[in-house]
Parts: C-alpha cells; structure tokens; sequence
DNA sequence: TCATCGCGTAACTGTAAGGTTACGCATTAT
DNA sequence: ATAATGCGTAACCTTACAGTTACGCGATGA
C-alpha cells in the first residue's frame, strides 16, 4: 500500500482543461487555494456556472475541496496533468521537424497550385 | 518576415484534444501520413464521423491535409502543440509538492471528519 | 463516355455543455 | 429564534458535438 501511486482517467482531465475558464480556474488556483465565491468573483459568469465547473475540475480530480466553517475552499491538485504531460512527451520529438515539415509543405502546395492554374488555364 | 513564428489558438487547440477519437487520431498519424479513409478504416465510427473530427484537427491546425489523386493525406502538425506544452510548464513545479499536499489534505480530512463526528454525538 | 473509388458535406438525431434564474440547505451572526 | 451568508443543485434554454444515412463531386480506370 506504501508508493501506490494514483491513476487518473486522462480522459476526464482533458476533457476538464477543453474549457478555457476552467484553464483560468486552475491558473488562478495556482496563486493560492481559495472559496468558490471568491473564485467566481473573478470571472464574468455567474455563481452557478463556475460552481458547475468546479464540479468538473473535482470529477477529474483537478481540484480538491474541504469546508471550512459557511466557506468551500478549493485547492489545485496537479497530479492528473501529469498524464497530460507524458502524452505531449511523445510529440516533442516531432516538434524539432516540425518547421522543416511546414516548409515542405508550402513548396508542396505552391508546386500543386501552380499546376492547378495550368490547368484551368487548359495547359494540361 | 523571415523567422516570423507562427501563433495557433490554443484555445482550438485544446478542445480538439478532448476527444480520444481525435487524440488517437494524431497518435496515429505519428507514425506517418495517412489518407482519410485509411484512417477511418482504424477507427469503429464511420468514416463520415472521421471526416468531421479530421476538420476540428484541421481548424486547430494540428493536421494539414493535401491531395494526391483522389486520396487525400493527412499529415500530423504538432506545432500547436506546443501551447499546450507551455501551459502545462507552469505546473510542473508544483508536481514535486503535489504527493506532500495530498498528505496534508488527508491529514486534515482525517481531522475533520473526526470532529464532525464528535459533534454529532453532542460532544462538541 | 461511363462506372467506380475516395472523401467531404448536408440533414437529422440524441446527448452533453455552458449559461441563466430560482430555490434549498448549512453555517454563522444578531 | 431569526436573519443573513456561502454555495451547491434543480429546472430550463440554447448551442455544440458525435454519430448516423444519403448524397454529390472530383479523380481514376475500363
């Protein structure tokens, strides 16, 4: 039971980060763990909607929540991103080729312009 | 003009990650270009369903499509990929004290739960 | 020229998301 | 006891999405 390490469903943590104030929730977290009303005073929604998306950010364990006296304080818990970074491990190989890629591929598709206009020019 | 880097939404690009169709999708086509039907043959949905979920890549700018023939191939683009990347760079550093925040987050829980039990009981 | 292949798109359906307002339940203050 | 605070949830609306089948269009082969 000791070092048992806690997997989470990387489906609902990128399904979670899908929403961009649900990012922002996060991002704020990172300052300091905070109420819900507090973290809703921050946003342009209303209460309930970042309240339904607390729901989510603590569905995919993104965040944790403890009462303290009327108050629901949330806290970032980080760990589900970790499946999100090794799943972008395998694409940072990639990320060196990827200039070199996109230049082939502009060649590519002016060479297949060029001979599109030849032929409607009836050139072909 | 020259050495102009290219900025993609990372908005688009985080909600074509929250499909695991799409995430496989890429996943394979990491292993090389591929035309459409090809890919949809991997996959237990129709190949309408793929064609749709190649046009979300294709709006987040993570596959770059080109004809050949009548065949069209997809090619993987993990340049907006990095956004994602630099994003998840700010919580790296809280991953190291993530495992000692959810020991104290327990501990606390722990100690709460007992009082409220103590209280339950009329000993409060 | 005509049939066939490859693939995107339109039209439709069921379901989930994100937003709202109204309400209810604890907890704290008076 | 009663009022007020903090926050989640229910009910509802609208839009987006994942899937389907039917169709159409360009490219290829006969």
């Amino acid at each position: 039971m000791r070092n048992r390490s806690v997997t989470y469903s990387s489906e609902a943590t990128f399904q979670a980060l899908a929403d961009p104030t649900r990012r922002a929730v996060l991002d704020l977290l990172r300052r300091g763990s905070q109420p819900a009303g507090q973290i809703a005073g921050a946003f342009p929604v209303s209460r309930p909607a970042i309240s339904k998306h607390l729901r989510l950010l603590r569905r995919a364990h993104l965040v944790r929540e403890h009462r303290e006296g009327r108050h629901r304080v949330y806290q970032l818990n980080p760990e589900p991103l970790r499946a999100v970074d090794s799943w972008l491990e395998q694409y940072r190989s990639f990320w060196s080729a990827s200039l070199a890629n996109l230049k082939a591929f502009v060649e590519a598709e002016h060479a297949r312009e060029s001979q599109t206009a030849r032929k409607r020019k009836g050139t072909s």
